[in-house]
DNA sequence: GCGTATTTTCAAAATGTTTTGAAAATTCTT
DNA sequence: AAGAATTTTCAAAACATTTTGAAAATACGC
């Protein structure tokens, strides 16, 4: 409570510098979303409840973003599939009411978590697999010209194959150490890194 | 030169298991590419030059990935504009030759810089307007309550977005540090976390 | 269990993005 | 400078993703 939030059928832009200040970084955080495979509405979406700072409900978000029912209903069901919002519980309300964490390290280190989860770690799977194509089990025996140059054309590829594999497996491991909650993750990171240069 | 690359034309699919698993890690990298925001075929196209190694031209490329050829051009001056694929200069060739770097950390370090450039540093200045608009220039004068409460109101979205704004600085000068091409970036990063946790 | 409030689902529509293909522009050769 | 080869452009088409809205499902109070 404490202040009004814009309602469901307000349609009249606001004055208030507040409210301006947050449709804008709505919008912001909507497109940065995009640029970076996220759906804009899901970014929009978490950007209110961060925002705002407290719990809203669907009607609510469906107001303010003007989206339809449907849409904050599957956006409201994704980003707590992504762990980066839940429901709030608070007695008296009868409609569901969803929040998001205002730490912003945690909701970093939530959504690496899944990306690494959904995203890297199948792809290396995938890429051990697509090495194991190419690994010759047989030795090889350099009967003919023709074989031997096809040989050094598998172990080129190979060479290849195994720097991206060790690459992704290195920025695995990145992720690994950022998602862990026990340090201070990138604020450490960052002092190195300036100590560094 | 050495040995062939599937031509145009040649519609059958390979046996070659080098062929294959090359077919393997452009799919791969493509759809890893759509799901952080980079066009499917930008993706497969970076990934065919790097896997195969050696400079191809537009025709072997639209042959290889079956795309017209405004898309292989088009694509091809997107990644020359984000400095991820160049044209290799080879005497008495006609046609124009592309490669990619086949060292990874600078393709990362390359892919990072521009997206640093296009998308971290413009949202940071957004984000720094968009913060003007709730930065009181004026003495707070409290003369109501009505306009007390609309302050903290203020000064808890103040508090957010600030968090948010400090949050994305943090990230930009980490990406800063990765860009330079001075130390060994994250092959050191990995370092120092692997120790840390 | 019945009626009401709320949430979820999903086929169809809207929207946004990528790709095509052929014409225009450019570059190269002679 | 003409002609041939190559590359680029861009409007239209194809494709992919997101959104809608209304029906179905679920939860809640009595």
């Amino acid at each position: 409570m404490g202040y009004r939030i814009r309602m469901a059928g307000d349609a009249s832009p606001s004055t208030d510098p507040v409210q301006l200040a947050q449709d804008r970084f709505i919008a912001l955080w909507g497109r940065m979303g995009s640029s970076w495979g996220i759906p804009r509405t899901m970014a929009q979406v978490h950007a209110l409840l961060y925002i705002v700072g407290e719990p809203m409900n669907t009607d609510d978000i469906m107001a303010r973003l003007r989206i339809s029912r449907g849409s904050a209903s599957m956006t409201l069901k994704n980003l707590q599939d992504w762990g980066i919002v839940s429901r709030a519980v608070v007695p008296g309300e009868r409609k569901d009411l969803f929040t998001t964490s205002s730490d912003i390290w945690k909701l970093f280190r939530t959504v690496l978590r899944e990306r690494k989860k959904r995203e890297i770690d199948p792809l290396i799977d995938a890429l051990r697999n697509c090495r194991e194509l190419t690994d010759s089990h047989q030795k090889p025996r350099r009967l003919f010209a023709a074989s031997r140059t096809r040989d050094s054309h598998a172990e080129e590829h190979n060479k290849r194959l195994d720097a991206m594999i060790d690459f992704l497996t290195m920025i695995d491991a990145l992720a690994q150490q950022l998602i862990q909650p026990s340090g201070k993750g990138l604020a450490l990171a960052a002092k190195f890194f300036s100590r560094a240069s």
